[in-house]
DNA sequence: CGAGGGATTGAGATTCATCAATCTATGTGG
DNA sequence: CCACATAGATTGATGAATCTCAATCCCTCG
């Protein structure tokens, strides 16, 4: 735990309310009637910033607190030991980190943050409380879990059964999407992307290699192109198509 | 439904009592005291008989009612629309099948039996009800999903970084200490594993003419062979340690 | 005994990984 | 402000893993 805590900067003491918080259509106190929050809110011990590539918790180690992401990407991933790694998700704002069924078993999985980043941490021992007291936190968690279910599974489809450009492409896509719907206001086409070339190959099964070759010529066909941590998508609906990605998905998840 | 309908075939009504049931430890009453099990059984419309290889309910549609795994091997799939079909997960008694957390919306992936088998079914729309009156069988639930969570997750790191004859000897590791857990009294080493070739690509990514040469090689190696639906593994560590598959893990879930 | 599904084997093509080198952008210390 | 260090991006050459196509075999079942 104190690994852990080192990578964290504690910051004053609930900086952002629950009841002003930007964010809590996407995360796990929505749905919580607002003369709840402030109860609800005494759940989340306090806000952390957190400088980019650190180490929030780690495989097969304990980890006091779980978290909702307030600002910035995350990748969760598992290590096979051999020096590969396998990101599983990308978390983006309002998701949640950490959580597992046996609260106080180790972790099954690690999680790093790609950016410079906020997360709002809750006591994990405080947790079968809160959720006992309220029913919209414990439905709602239920449904952040099944969509980090869905969209494991369909990694899984896109990884077992696609060629490396589908995967990268609905990948993309799928990121694209999910960040739209968490920045609706924001109308441009390109977005911020922070993922090297490696993050992207071990998130999709592939080298860097490789992905570094497939992206060359996606962005000759005119698809998309990355550059400077900026994701430009030139022709969405091909992207969608060559990905197999269905954008609705998105929007069925209902989180969002 | 009709569609699913006619692949079950109803049994008489509540032939195995829930308290009687010999798999009740591992499936979704688990936890529920047996004086409340008389009326949580009422949440159980009927069981249903099913012969091998027909279809439960089918991706993109909508299914009535969804299951515990009373008895036989299910197949949980999805198919990326070009022939192709990627198995998710491998349903052993227990399991549920057919959970998502938008209860009414239409099925995420399909489900297929591998053998004859017997489903106990719960009408859909009466599970908000069945959650909430009984927090057993909420808590039971969450335990499931985190459960097959770490399936997938498992299995993602598996074909996202594993060589062809790492990714059988994870998979085959697997469901054996699965089948291994459920059935504590089987002593033998063999179990019955009714998966062709084909079944085993599709889960691990792989096209069948590999899995053939790979299970070739293995049985050269003298790690395992397939024969006539029955797994013999002759080298249970070595497999183990060749898929990087942890034992350990299969009891961590705390299911069975 | 014939039919059909799965298993097996071979040959050749393709995709992707590996190794190695160069290039570029970014940041850092002097 | 420059020189250098570093991480990531790019490219080439080569080889291994896996796929595809095609044929045959084997077992089971009606």
């Amino acid at each position: 735990m104190a690994e852990n805590k080192s990578n964290l900067i504690e910051i004053e003491h609930n900086r952002t309310a629950c009841t002003d918080c930007s964010i809590r259509r996407l995360a796990l106190f929505h749905g919580v009637p607002e003369e709840d929050l402030k109860w609800t809110q005494t759940y989340r011990s306090c806000q952390y910033t957190v400088p980019a590539r650190r180490e929030i918790y780690r495989e097969s180690q304990h980890s006091d607190f779980m978290f909702t992401v307030y600002h910035g990407w995350f990748a969760i991933y598992k290590t096979p030991g051999n020096g590969k790694r396998q990101i599983l998700r990308i978390s983006l704002p309002g998701d949640m980190l950490g959580f597992q069924s046996e609260l106080e078993a180790p972790m099954t999985h690690s999680a790093v943050s790609l950016t410079d980043s906020v997360l709002c941490a809750f006591p994990r021992h405080e947790m079968p409380d809160l959720l006992r007291k309220n029913i919209n936190v414990a439905k709602r968690l239920t449904e952040l879990n099944a969509r980090d279910m869905n969209i494991c599974q369909n990694r899984l489809l896109t990884i077992g059964q696609q060629s490396a450009i589908e995967r990268i492409a609905f990948f993309c896509a799928e990121l694209f999407y999910r960040i739209k719907a968490i920045y609706k206001e924001q109308k441009s086409v390109d977005i911020f992307f922070p993922l090297s070339q490696e993050d992207i190959g071990d998130s999709t099964g592939l080298t860097k290699i490789h992905v570094n070759r497939t992206l060359k010529t996606m962005r000759e066909q005119g698809l998309m192109e990355i550059s400077s941590k900026c994701l430009k998508i030139h022709d969405i609906d091909s992207l969608c198509k060559l990905g197999n990605f269905d954008p609705t998905t998105v929007q069925t998840y209902r989180l969002y």
